[in-house]
DNA sequence: GCAAAAGTGTTCCGACTACACCCATGC
DNA sequence: GCATGGGTGTAGTCGGAACACTTTTGC
């Protein structure tokens, strides 16, 4: 799936005139904490320089005879144990002097960051520490500072899973396998804002679409009737699929 | 807007089990003939090897202190001298061996593509033959084999025309400065296909959003009553911009 | 009993669909 | 006149918004 190049220019361009690139990929990874009603991002700790102490996006360096994709799911493996994934390319950032560490020369090698998006569910997600980098889980309303731009490559991704939710099942990827109604609700309440839509609507419009199968089990959370745990169900999901704004 | 690598990787690693990368720009360029009611893509024919006698997508290798944006800007403006244009990253394609003159060995520098999306109007786009190289706009339906894997990339690119059609207003970055509303509605009919929308109620609905400005000027094109220029009135437009689904 | 949370039902209204119909031009 | 394409109007229907109401639990 590769554009590539024209041999064109490889002719009539000395090859010192092309730029040499590393390639870097940047992970923004979210997940949701159904009991706090949270919506989490995934951050790690930096011990280096540049940007000594900040934290920022779990990302790595592309390596020989590595795809794009492999090296995404690399730095995932090293962060997080995690049984169910899903992940999708977001932006590629490029431009010259982006990285403090390019040298002033015009001659020097470029670092060029391929994003992904990625969503884990909370409960299966496991944060590997190896004891020297930190690394945790940030409520998305209290994400500091971060190093480099990755404040606004979260920025791109937050703006994608909220495009995401209203036209694409993603919200079963966050979600555990089985999940109340309200839990659901209360997903898109956080991402989209409180006034999305009203409670028993949403309920009453995804309940007619026919994808959410009820196990017949209710959970009690406190006080309040006791809610029924559903499941997603795929296969009757299918048909929908690429129509536009089902979830809104 | 970067995202960049960690130097943690920098000093974990020998340099040389990095991949090293060029990267090249391949540009997804449509525009619309009125006209014929035609949806067009920019090609150029390729006279090196590989690929010798395909016709390929317009593309460039990024060079020293250029951005992707400026790179994408430059093979543009060799092929077509254009007013208005409409640009926009796709997708970065780079996984190993996408590309026949990457080596076997692993150790060899890999080409990685960042493709771009633009829209320019075709009576303002003036395509630069340079003698060579043929360079030509090809209906749609009727784009042959390309060279790489460009026709997946236009397939992608289409993709994005579409979606981009149902919620902004790109049409008007395609059609002319003034223009019919039947322009318009065959626009969206060639692109998403005939049966989108009745005519009558696609008119009614997009003038009753206001942004779309009656100059008065009629126009006839062969038998049948005039019909008036319409004009696009951004700053109108403006409290519409990111409401889902404003053209269908 | 009362508060809290889940779940149901009902009314209202705007938007979209599918047409039928009128208008202005070329020939 | 008639064919052709532009433009307007209307009746029927579907779905979403708002909100009242019922059910089942904890305490």
């Amino acid at each position: 799936m590769p554009g590539k190049l024209q041999k064109k220019a490889l002719d009539s361009l000395a090859d010192t005139d092309l730029a040499d690139f590393k390639v870097g990929v940047d992970n923004v990874i979210f997940s949701v904490d159904t009991d706090q009603n949270r919506l989490l991002v995934l951050l790690v700790m930096r011990h280096d320089h540049p940007y000594v102490g900040y934290w920022n996006l779990p990302g790595t360096l592309v390596r020989q005879g590595e795809s794009l994709e492999d090296a995404a799911d690399r730095v995932l493996a090293e962060k997080i144990r995690v049984s169910n994934l899903y992940l999708e390319q977001l932006y590629t950032f490029g431009g010259p002097q982006r990285d403090p560490r390019e040298a002033k020369t015009a001659y020097d090698v470029r670092y060029l960051s391929v994003s992904y998006f990625a969503l884990v569910r909370f409960a299966e997600a496991e944060l590997i520490a190896d004891g020297v980098s930190g690394i945790a889980w940030y409520p998305l309303s209290r994400v500091p500072k971060l190093a480099f731009d990755h404040n606004e490559i979260l920025d791109y991704g937050y703006r994608r899973l909220r495009n995401k939710l209203e036209y694409s099942p993603v919200a079963f990827d966050v979600l555990p396998d089985t999940f109340t109604l309200s839990d659901l609700y209360q997903l898109y309440a956080t991402v989209l804002g409180e006034d999305f839509s009203d409670y028993s609507n949403f309920r009453t419009r995804l309940l007619k679409l026919g994808f959410l199968e009820d196990t017949g089990i209710k959970v009690s959370r406190g006080a309040g009737r006791p809610a029924s745990l559903y499941r997603f169900d795929a296969a009757a999901f299918e048909p929908l699929k690429d129509k536009p704004m089902v979830f809104i």
